[in-house]
RNA sequence: UGGCCUAUAGUAUAAUGGUAGUACGACAGAUUUUGGUUCUGUUUGUCUAGGUUCGAAUCCUGGUAGGCCAACCA
């Protein structure tokens, strides 16, 4: 009930606005959208808004949407796209209703621009790629009419057949549609409806030689499959009244188009271009790299699909330039993370610290709670001996006033065991620290601590004896820059060496031998990890997927 | 210097002619066997100049700033 009011009194996007408007004065009783990648690249996090935009409106309102690969470019496209590209949308949780290709439609595509040529609406141009460009004018000039444009019916029927019989080379004529030289709008002048290109499709093979401009499969795509909100990015807004113009002359079901914002984050690129050259020059491992704002990327990172959905659903949708603070990201998902992962506890810079009173080759089993969120809350076990590690910087010589943690004489509690105090610093003869001595309260085990001391700080620690080893891969923004496209020369210039800090050897409390993929954890003060997929049987590899929100280090900064 | 789009706290997004709100961030405090979580509080905004109106973030005009358009890419 709250729920469902909570839903209504959510205020609408501009374009929940536009198909509400629809709905109520029954132009459609169900609406029909499209999600349209190019399978020529992964999906990144800019995607998934738009993923999360599609199917989500045909969640809310009547409707479905397909799954459409806009496959038009033989060239540059591939099948290991098309089932990266799928296998993201379904790990993002939805569901396409027909899975579809902008090859499918080539013999009616075809047709359609038989029709527009038969109406005197288009025509074979004979003309180079420069003759085009330069008869094209600029913003401020008209274009100047191909000396083609007046060719008769019958001649263009009868070249353009050829085209498509292979008869030509690439490049040597392209179909276009007859608008405006002088149209102030330069994608209304005269644009490129067919061009050849003598290339195999991923999925039509050899059979056709010309293929359709974008102009001239998409929107014709879109009518086909009856989309009733067809919704793109900005810089298509000039290319609407192409969209239109064509539908109009060709009769066929009127698709809308409405354009939005595309979403930016900062600190990382969203460029496919872009992207691919971080794959190809090695500055990544791959596109599903940790640091890659791919969406393979951030679930080997560690990220739940329900994390992007919400970080989706709260940035919303827009049609102003936008550079959305990663900071929000890592709130959705420590928000998750810190509900559904299990604690655990990792040492990743050794402090050996003996228990002077604890009895030597005595191993005590302590309960410690998988995940204190949990409606139900589970236990695991945890070793307890003589000899743990701490963090090293767990510990400091001279500490500071609010300094919390251990130093010589201060007490600490070790999480879910015993607390401990400081008596003596073992030191190396170089002075280095090589460990501490520290005597138990035996009163104050966890759970029924009888002791009467309380102390401020709380440590994780292992057992040594007992503790597994593994390795941490520590990940940072992969740029050193909010905006790396913006500023001056290469953006990889931009690249933060430091994106990645591998921990090769951690040490972490036995349990965590037993870990799975999709497991989640929260090692205990350090952050979120979840295995990688470089893991083996002999070696454990965690990734960070976001750290902890860190007061101390803010603490800290501020000195 | 043609056409088109956009402009609300640091960021993102509401307010649909009638009290400028929410989230994240930042800051301060409380709680805490994670310096986590949770809770409380504080901070900061309508690009600008006119106009219409009893009343303008909202409508109109001019300006300013940013973005897009001259691939046989999508």
């Amino acid at each position: 009930m709250s729920e469902h009011k909570k839903e209504e009194e959510k205020s609408l996007n501009f374009i929940e606005e536009i198909i509400e408007a629809d709905l109520a004065a029954g132009k459609y009783d169900h609406i029909v959208t499209r999600f349209p990648p190019e399978p020529n690249g992964y999906l990144h996090i800019g995607h998934a808004s738009s993923i999360c935009l599609n199917f989500g409106l045909t969640r809310k309102y009547p409707g479905y949407t397909n799954l459409r690969f806009d496959d038009t470019n033989p060239v540059t496209e591939e099948t290991e796209y098309v089932e990266s590209i799928k296998d993201d949308i379904r790990w993002l949780g939805f569901t396409w209703k027909n899975e579809l290709y902008a090859s499918d439609y080539f013999g009616k595509l075809y047709d359609f621009a038989i029709v527009l040529i038969n109406k005197g609406l288009a025509y074979v141009d004979d003309s180079t790629s420069e003759q085009i460009a330069s008869l094209k004018g600029t913003p401020t000039e008209p274009g100047v009419n191909s000396p083609f444009r007046d060719r008769s019916r019958e001649e263009n029927l009868d070249l353009f057949m050829r085209m498509k019989n292979g008869e030509f080379p690439d490049g040597s004529r392209t179909l276009r549609a007859k608008v405006d030289m002088a149209h102030p709008n330069m994608i209304m002048r005269d644009p490129i409806l067919y061009r050849i290109k003598h290339a195999h499709h991923h999925r039509t093979g050899d059979e056709w030689c010309i293929y359709p401009m974008y102009d001239f499969a998409h929107g014709q795509s879109d009518s086909i499959e009856e989309i009733t909100h067809s919704l793109c990015t900005m810089e298509f807004i000039p290319h609407r009244e192409l969209y239109d113009w064509l539908i109009n002359k060709l009769e066929i079901f009127p698709s809308h188009q409405y354009e939005f914002a595309r979403r930016n984050l900062n600190y990382t690129v969203t460029s496919k271009r872009k992207l691919l050259q971080l794959v190809n020059d090695k500055h990544v491992t791959g596109w599903d790299d940790p640091r890659m704002p791919t969406i393979t990327g951030l679930r080997r990172r560690g990220y739940t699909p329900e994390s992007i959905v919400d970080f989706c659903d709260r940035i919303g949708i827009a049609k102003r330039e936008n550079l959305i603070d990663v900071s929000l990201l890592e709130f959705c998902i420590r928000e998750h993370l810190n509900k559904i992962s299990h604690r655990r506890m990792v040492v990743f810079d050794p402090l050996k610290v003996i228990i002077t009173n604890y009895p030597e080759g005595q191993v005590e089993m302590l309960k410690s709670e998988d995940n204190p969120e949990a409606e139900k809350v589970e236990y695991r076990d945890l070793p307890f001996s003589r000899e743990l590690y701490i963090e090293a910087d767990d510990f400091m010589e001279v500490a500071p006033k609010k300094y919390f943690r251990l130093a010589p004489g201060q007490m600490v509690r070790l999480k879910s065991a015993y607390i401990i105090r400081c008596d003596e610093v073992i030191k190396d003869e170089n002075g280095k620290i090589t460990s501490l001595h520290c005597s138990y309260i035996p009163e104050s085990k966890s759970g029924e601590d009888s002791s009467g001391i309380n102390v401020k700080g709380t440590l994780h620690w292992v057992s040594i004896a007992h503790a597994v080893t593994a390795e941490v891969r520590l990940y940072d923004r992969l740029f050193r820059v909010e905006d790396p496209s913006s500023e001056d020369g290469d953006f990889k210039d931009y690249i933060n060496p430091d994106s990645l800090k591998v921990v090769e050897t951690v040490f972490a409390e036995p349990s965590l031998k037993k870990s799975r993929f999709d497991d989640r954890y929260q090692f205990l003060r350090k952050g979120y990890f979840c295995l990688d997929k470089d893991s083996n049987e002999e070696k454990l590899i965690f990734n960070r997927t976001v750290t902890l929100k860190d007061a101390w280090a803010k603490e800290q900064k501020k000195n």
